[in-house]
DNA sequence: TTGTACGCGTTATCAC
DNA sequence: GTGATAACGCGTACAA
């Protein structure tokens, strides 16, 4: 059995209360005493239970991360930026896969509510009532991730989706393309491809180009619809001399599919992600994308829960990061 | 504040002995009782505080995971298998990233175990003296993941690594080649390098194919280390007409500096990956590589685990999986 | 079958 | 400065 206060107290003939206040520095203790004390911790390895320590105190040192896939690449980044800034403050990290299950994220809200995290870092492919429903009525701190959730009023950080999505059809446009594909997530309540899809459109109108509906693909963030929509294009005859992918491993489904229908990238058609994940610069041709500061996110994310959890008040509602275009090999100009 | 089994108890008019009982089943309560219980914690949404559960019974419904890095594809997927089995099982997921630091991990371990972890699930990239004697001292179930290491007599589960490299290597002898560069980790304590390594000279030897020492390169898993070993190889005039890479990652890297000093794969030089992660099908050339049956790595490491917590023995202590050579695009006959 | 009372390991509020 | 002692929310012998 682990050796626990009392027992150090006994061992250090003094009372639990001593012990306490020692470890905790919580009032003052003579010198003498403590250093007797101390040295009994020394001796026994003694580590305060933090079982106890949580139920009393009603904390946890514990934060929950909430997110709909561990195996994206992506996620994992972000994953890396909360886990080390979050052991820096000495919390750690309850891990909750839900593959975007509405069900699955509204019992993990609930369950790591009842064991006691002290902050909830959430993300998820749609942002749902029910969601909204829970963080309206918890008063526990979350934030979200990759989507500006001002309107549920709850803070969230992430980059500017719109404008990312925007500077990269006018660069596209820039290059000469005229008809450009869109190859992006789900339509409807998805988190951030609303924004995408403006930043995009806005870019095509300001040029006075006409918003082809079929270039329009929804692939649910999958490679292999990307493929498909890209074959698709091609079998009609519908197929643009640019595609912009508002995922990196959506524009490597689209490459594919190029390649293996004899195009050459960025000669025949120009293709570009987002993201900007680590295989962006390993595949060939690299792949010209925008970046986002991923492991940024994770770390901001958790710094913000952390501010939450010590009461001090947040300012801003959104955080948003820089990204940045990151011109490579996968774009050509044409004239 | 939330409702407690007292909350309950009272409104029941019946003691909280008998709330435990019908939320635990754990001695027979009258049916009328039972269902008054049941009706009030219905009403009041009653969850019974996991905290002060584990504070007694010394147990938490949580399974640390320690792992050298999230953001590893590899990872990712076992880290998907783990949780989707311990969800069924009710276990929770507690994460610990430590980028293989030792101290880190040592930390971890303890923690863990004073957080009341019912067992832990450890990866890292050397096994060391440290982690076998944390592992003597302590009776927590504990499962490694990629590594035989019955020695340091400590369950694990991993594919045989050192018949896969064995397979892979006579596959390429198989196909005329001769002189095959081996790409690999770190050559010391490294998890399941040794095996390997083995794997592939003892191909080796069988075809009285001498092994070149130039052509061994420690590449500690990264993708631009293995860019500048084929460099390397290049520059030297020691190319060979293969490669085998002992991770997909290190293969791409391979594969790039090949191809931005003008060579073909695998027209001109054949190369051979190991995972078979997501990506090996995506890349182009498709890969050939080794499959390793990933998810399910995680997935019997978590149910050996909740085994050991369940007390069932487990007669081996080595869980080997099967893995599978996988053909693709990446490697090519030679007479 | 049901209720009482104690213990799990801490912290915090009192007295002293 | 120090030590009892009551919480925290729950499970469980023990009694009834």
């Amino acid at each position: 059995m682990a050796v626990t206060i009392k027992d150090v107290a006994k061992k250090a003939n003094v009372s639990i209360s001593t012990v306490s206040r020692v470890i905790n520095d919580s009032k003052p203790v003579s010198d003498e005493i403590k250093h007797r004390v101390l040295k009994v911790i020394e001796e026994t390895g003694y580590i305060p239970n933090p079982v106890a320590r949580s139920l009393v105190m009603k904390k946890s040192q514990l934060i929950g991360v909430i997110v709909p896939n561990i195996s994206n690449i992506f996620i994992g980044e972000v994953l890396n930026g909360i886990e080390e800034i979050g052991k820096m403050y000495n919390y750690d990290i309850l891990l909750c896969n839900t593959y975007g299950e509405l069900n699955q994220e509204l019992r993990y809200l609930n369950l790591l509510k009842s064991k006691q995290v002290e902050g909830i870092i959430f993300m998820t492919w749609e942002l749902q009532n029910e969601h909204k429903e829970f963080f309206a009525k918890e008063d526990i701190p979350i934030v979200m991730i990759n989507r500006n959730a001002s309107d549920a009023n709850i803070t969230s950080v992430s980059i500017d989706h719109r404008k990312a999505a925007y500077e990269m059809t006018k660069y596209l446009i820039k290059n000469g393309h005229r008809r450009i594909a869109l190859i992006r997530g789900n339509m409807q309540n998805y988190i951030f491809g609303i924004d995408q899809y403006e930043g995009y459109s806005k870019a095509m109108k300001e040029s006075n180009l006409e918003i082809d509906k079929r270039l329009i693909k929804n692939c649910e963030f999958k490679l292999d619809l990307a493929y498909n929509a890209v074959q698709e294009m091609i079998n009609d005859e519908t197929l643009s001399t640019a595609i912009f992918a508002t995922t990196d491993y959506m524009a490597f489904g689209a490459i594919n599919a190029l390649i293996d229908n004899g195009y050459k990238v960025p000669e025949d058609v120009s293709v570009a992600g987002f993201n900007d994940i680590k295989l962006a610069s390993i595949y060939r041709p690299k792949l010209t994308t925008i970046r986002q500061p991923i492991y940024d996110i994770g770390a901001v994310a958790i710094r913000v829960i952390i501010k939450k959890i010590k009461g001090e008040e947040i300012k801003d509602n959104v955080f948003v990061l820089p990204h940045e275009l990151v011109e490579r090999d996968s774009c050509k100009k044409i004239k």
